[in-house]
DNA sequence: CTGGATCCCGAATGATACTG
DNA sequence: CAGTATCATTCGGGATCCAG
C-alpha cells in the first residue's frame, strides 16, 4: 500500500492505510487479543504466510498493531492491536461489521450469516 | 470494484463496497447533504467527472446513496446518503477522520491540517 | 532444523488519459 | 458523458534468506 505525499483530507490517509484484501479483517481477528503469526494464519480462511506477513508489516509501519518477539524455542512471535490508535480503528470496523449483517440479512444472503453463527 | 462471490465475513464485504480512491471522500462530502454532481466535482479536488460518476455509481447500487431526478430545463440530478445505511457508514467514516488528524498531528504533518482549517 | 521475514515475477485489477 | 487504451498497483506463488 503505497501512501500518497498528499492528502486532501485525513480520512483519505487513514483509508489507504487500511485498504488492502487482508487488512480489515486480519485487525478485526486481533479483537480477541495477542496472538502469534500461526494462529492468524490459521484462523484467517484463505490468507497465506506472505499475505499476512506484508499486511501486518504495513499495519505495524502505520501504528494500528506491535509485536513482541520472544526468542527461545519455538522462535514467537506475537501480535497485538497498538492503544489508542489500533483499538480505536476497532471501532469503525464494528459498525462496518455492523452494516455488512444487515446488508446481507436484506439481500438473501442470510445462509452465509448462519453458517458463520452471525445470526 | 468488483465483488468477491463469497465472503468470510459481513466486514469484508462492507470493505470492498467502500474500496476505491474516491469513494470515502465523496461519502464525506454528502454528509453536508443532497448535491449535485457540479458540485461534486467542484469540491472534491483533483477528481474527474468520469471517476466520480464511476465511483457515485458503485456507491449508488451498494445502497449507500441514492439520487432524484427532477425533469426539466435543465435537467437536475441530486445524489444524497440513503438512511439508514449511508449515514451508518459516514460514523466509521468519522472515527477515520478522527484517527487521520490525530495521526497527522503525531506525525508533523500539522502544517497540512492547519490549512484546511481542521485544527 | 524451524518459524519468521523478504525478494522477484507474472497475472489481474484499478486509475487516468485520450477520443468521439 | 461512454469506450478504449495506457499506465500504475496489488495479489499471490515460489524461492530464498535470516536468526535462534
Amino acid at each position: 500500500m503505497k501512501l500518497r505525499e498528499t492528502y486532501t483530507c485525513p480520512l483519505e490517509l487513514v483509508h489507504d492505510m487500511i485498504k488492502g484484501k487482508w487488512k480489515p479483517i486480519i485487525l478485526w481477528r486481533l479483537r480477541l487479543g495477542k496472538t502469534t503469526l500461526a494462529k492468524l494464519e490459521r484462523d484467517i480462511e484463505g490468507i497465506t504466510q506472505k499475505m499476512l506477513l506484508e499486511h501486518l508489516k504495513e499495519l505495524t509501519e502505520f501504528g494500528f498493531v506491535d509485536k513482541v518477539v520472544s526468542g527461545g524455542y519455538p522462535l514467537k512471535t506475537e501480535y497485538y492491536l497498538t492503544s489508542p490508535q489500533g483499538e480505536r480503528i476497532l471501532d469503525a470496523l464494528k459498525i462496518m461489521q455492523e452494516i455488512g449483517i444487515t446488508y446481507m440479512k436484506n439481500n438473501g444472503m442470510e445462509q452465509a450469516l448462519k453458517e458463520k453463527g452471525l445470526i
